[in-house]
Parts: C-alpha cells; structure tokens; sequence
DNA sequence: TGCTAAAGGTCAAAGGTCCC
DNA sequence: AGGGACCTTTGACCTTTAGC
C-alpha cells in the first residue's frame, strides 16, 4: 500500500493540482488536485456529462483556463489518472431522474419560489413615505388605510388565505388583525409621535374615569415601545412580509377548522424567513430569531386598546371584527390588488 | 473473494456486519459490526443526533445504501442491540429497552456546550417519570414543586439570572412565571388529565357565578392545549432549557432597569437555541421556528388562570409575584444549585 | 509484564451546500 | 447554470483502557 503523505497535515501544503496547477487542497478521486477540478469531477462523474470541444481537443488546460473548454478539462483529469472510485455497483446512472437526490439537504415543498416574500415585497402595507403627519384626521385615515391594506394584504397573499374556509379566515384574523396593525404601524414607519396626539383625541372624544384613562395611556406606551422596537431591527419588505404572515397563520387561533392547515402555511411562512435572512443577512446570526421574538410582545398589546385608540373616532363602537367580516366578503374596490400580471 | 485477513489484529476475522452486512472488525457497542457501522453508532449516540427519515421509515441498510438514509441506519443499529455502553460477551439483545432515540442515562458520551444548553439539561424541571397521578392533591404538589422548580432553575442560571439587579428578577419572573410553568408541564409531561380534575376542584373549592365558570375552563382548555401542542414537538431537554431561557429573559417585561441586558441575554439563549438544532436536528428545517413560535401562544394562557387552576387551594389568595419575591429571596436550601466546582 | 477486546481518537477524502 | 469555496460525514487506521 503506498504509504500516504508521511507529512503533517491534511491538504494544507499539497502543491499544485495536477489539473490545472492552482493550489491543490489534497487529494481528490486518486490525485492532489485543486477543489474546483475536484467538483468538476464529481459532477461531471456523477452526472455522466458528456462534453464537446469546439477546438482542435487540445485546449490549454491551466488555472486561468480551465473553464474555457470542459471537454478538454475532463479529458486531463482523466489522463492525470483522476478516478470515481467507490460506488462500484448497480447502475448508477439513471437514478438521477429521482430529482432530488438523497441527502439531507430535503425542501419537500416549494424547490425554491417563496411567494411569501415575493408577495410581501410588493405591497408590505407601505403607504407610500411616512411623511410628516400631524393632524388627527390624517392619522386615523392612515391607521384606517393600516387596517384595511392589513386585512386585504391577507386576502392577496397568493394562494393561500384566500383558500382557507371563510369561518377560519376571520378566525385568524380576529386573533391577529392588531398584531398586523402594528406591523404594518413599524414597516410605513407610523410617525411615533402620533401615538401621543392620537390618546389626547381618544381621550377628548370619549372622556372616561381617571383610572380608566391610566389604562388608557399604558396602551399608548405599550403600542409606541412594540413599534420602536420592531423599528429598530431596521427589517426589510420581505421580512415583514413573512413575519406578518407567520402572525397570521396562528394555529392557537380559538374555532379553527382545519388548524392542521395553518399550522403548515405558519411553517412555510416561517421556514422562508429564515431562508431569507440566512441569505440576506449571513453576518446577522441571531437575527432569524430576533425577528419571530417580536411576536410574543405583539400578542401583549391589547387589541381592544388599538381598537379605541385608532379607530373610535372612526367606527365608534362598531366590534372590529364585524369590519374585518366585512372587508373579507366585500370586493373592496379601493385599490387594485390585482397580483398575478 | 477478499481472504480473511491472517490471523493476525484482534477481531479481524469476526464474520459480516450484524447493521450492514459489511466486513466487521470485531464487536462493538455490543454486537458484531464494522468500522463504518461502530463509527456512525458512536457519533449518533455521543452528540445525541435524531435524524429523520425521508422515505417510509423502512430503508435498506446494506452496504452499498448505509448512507443513503441515517435515520434507518441508527434505527437498524438500536435494532440489532447495539448499546451506549458495550457489555461483556454473548448477551445480544434483551435488557435495555430502551424507547426512541434519547434515555436520561448519561454513559460515558456526553455533550458538552453552551451554558444554557448544559444548565438546563440537569434540571429541566422534570420530576421524574410521569407516573401515574390521580389525587388532587398530589397534583397540586407537583404543580407547586413545579413552580419552585422554575424560579430555582432561574436562580440557577450561570450566571447571569442572579447577577440581574433583584428588582429586574422580580420583574422578569413577574411577566414570565406561568410560561415557564407551562413549559415545565409540557416537560415534565404533567398528565392531560390532571387538568379537568383540577379544573373541578377548584370550583368546588371556590364556587363562582356560571359565566365565571365558563371562563375558567377555559383557561383549563387553553392550559391544555398549549402542553399538548409543546408536547407533540418532542422537545429535549436542552431545548426546553434555552426555551425557557428565551422565555425568562423577556426585554418587555415591564419596569426592567436594564432592558438591553436582557435583551443580549435572551439574544444568547435563542442564539444557543439555533445552534442546537441545527446540529441535534440538522434534518429538521422549520424547527427551530416551531419551538420559538409555542413562545407566542403562552403569553395567552394567562398567569391568573393558572394560579387559581393549580395553586389556589396551595396559597389561597396570596398573590404569585409575592411568592415569587419570597422563593428569590429565600436562599433555598432544597437542592444544591452548584454548577460549577 | 504482556495479551487482547473494545473503548476512544484522528483525519484524508468522500459527501454536501450555496453565493456568485 | 455551472463553478468553486467552504463545510460536514464517513470510515480505515491508530491509541488507550481494563480484564486476565
């Protein structure tokens, strides 16, 4: 048996690959070659690639070449004496048709897609800029306008919500209409002094007892910290997009029909936020986890209070989720949400 | 055909694989495999891997396919006897039998990370098996032993709980004791039926007004669901342990003097979360999403039902952020809480 | 002390992933 | 639409431990 590299390490100082001769990282299929005539190989191999020379089948086959011409490159690799090795048995070509492969590598559904951030990048609840807002009636058309691109944002997600029972679709968004709405609030970048402005109304409109109004203002709080904070993860469209949709598809949403249903849509939603941010923010490690961890808080900002603190002046004392009823059965025509071309 | 090596090594010539069929090079784990085989057993079962399997759970394990599925594979192993620690000779299968993956029993392969992961891995608040409980009061017990285990296993953090300012402790267990107390439930697999009982004791020991009544079982039904909906996801004990740290270390709990600190903290044990998965369930995508998404649904489950579900008849009246208080000043001499040496 | 079975460890070279 | 840098897993080979 040839006694392998007495030496030190690994493939640390192997010398030149016998390919192409740019820094070998050890030995590779038979011989001390580089990682790409390595990969090189093991596709070409494992595929059973055949390629073609445009030339006269002696193209130079050095580092800054070797992408030049694969037929010329595999040839040399075979030639240097590179081998598969292993795998001796059974036909395995034709197995490659199985698509996916083995491996742990898995991505049942959707190979690649996502229409969560797709979806949400377009219309993440975005009113235009946030603008310098100061009158109250601004506000709450804006809080409206919140409201409303929250609900019709849920029937456009592509396909999903639009094809869950009717029954389960106010179900999710009774639970989670003021989770979006505060969403929404951080990504238009609601004007945080608006809180303020908008308790002084609330409380002018509709004067109650001292105790009552301490109640009152700790919502204003609660409301201004949950959007600041989200603020501050400075997180992008798509981001919000599947964010909103994880709080969306609650499966502890109470009188779910089909909670098995959600529970996958929240799993999907999930699984493409933390694709995104692995791609889009590798140097963030933590910040998958920071994102879902604004959920739990969102949960603590009491609806009824959003309820009054937006939207009295606007519904009175209409329950929200007659609304919300409403805007699900209704073809809202104010925008055109149209999402396919 | 390969000859027998001569006489030579130890169990060189010991007969085919009992996992693989491949060439053994003696006994192993406890029973007759090869190196592949001994190897694979003793990383599995050193870092307490689970994998899963893509296809029906029943793979070939050959030598050729051994890597094509790792779930099989280890399955294949446990199946044949092999065991954590080798016994003597001839006893093949029989004693341990042991469920799934994971015992308690610690052999000489243990892990070793994070401080979360480590911490809550001896005291996860597990009290032992199930076991069978039936009395109200025995379920009473071990909800309060329960409680105490959390605030204990907060003090025992290391050690960064204890170094918080006490008023912060106080405010953090304040916001964060019935979740933790949920989590260690759905760990220490408290019955699912204890909660009806309970349910009915405690009514009969405070009789309420009929709507009262509907409210409280339906604090019983959510207490319920959010242990059964924990349980399903089969959680470790390291990741019941970073959990409830990521539950503990809430930067939202009000009146925090130093919210960023805990804001890092919390960051840490998500951080500490994410790794472990990923190397205990690499095949698992969306888990580490799962597990944090349970975090948003215990903020519903609120703290005063489970107080008067389980601790009425244990403190009457007695506020729970006054226990809480007196448990952390206490330098509660139950168990020794030392970590390090 | 030596012999040996079965634990533990090492690390080249296979595998894979995924941004470009 | 591969290329290839980077990572994880495998398993042949080696060292240590413990019983005789």
């Amino acid at each position: 048996a040839p006694p392998p590299a007495p030496g030190s390490g690994a493939g640390r100082a192997a010398g030149p690959c016998r390919v192409c001769g740019d820094r070998a990282s050890g030995k590779h299929y038979g011989q001390v070659t580089c990682e790409g005539c390595k990969s090189f190989f093991k596709r070409s191999v494992r595929r059973n690639l055949a390629y073609s020379c445009r030339g006269g089948r002696d193209c130079p086959v050095d580092q800054p070449h070797r992408n030049q011409c694969q037929y010329c490159r595999l040839r040399k690799c075979l030639r240097v004496g590179m081998r598969r090795e292993g795998e001796g048995t059974g036909g395995e070509r034709g197995r490659d048709a199985a698509g996916e492969g083995e491996g742990r590598g898995r991505g049942p559904l959707s190979p690649h897609p996502t229409p969560w951030v797709d979806t949400g990048t377009r219309r993440g609840g975005g009113t235009g800029g946030p603008g310098v807002v100061v009158g109250i009636e601004s506000i709450c058309e804006l809080a409206a306008r919140l409201l409303l691109g929250a609900v019709e944002w849920a029937k456009g997600i592509v396909p999903f919500f639009p094809e869950l029972p009717l029954s389960d679709q106010v179900a999710l968004l009774r639970l989670g209409w003021s989770e979006l709405f505060v969403l929404n609030a951080a990504q238009a970048a609601l004007p945080v002094h608006a809180a303020p402005v908008l308790a002084a109304a609330g409380l002018h409109a509709a004067p109650v007892a001292a105790d009552r109004a301490v109640a009152f203002m700790d919502h204003v709080r609660l409301f201004q910290e949950q959007v600041e904070r989200l603020r501050v993860l400075q997180a992008d469209a798509a981001e919000f997009a599947c964010l909103k949709a994880v709080a969306l598809f609650s499966p502890d949403a109470a009188g779910l029909s089909q909670p098995g249903r959600v529970a996958g849509l929240q799993e999907q939603a999930q699984v493409a936020l933390q694709e995104h941010v692995r791609r889009r923010h590798p140097a963030q490690r933590g910040r998958f986890g920071r994102l879902l961890l604004r959920l739990p808080a969102l949960r603590s900002v009491p609806a009824p209070g959003i309820q009054q603190l937006f939207f009295s002046r606007l519904v009175g004392e209409t329950p929200i989720e007659t609304l919300i009823r409403d805007m699900l059965l209704a073809g809202h025509q104010a925008r055109d949400l149209r999402m396919g071309s």
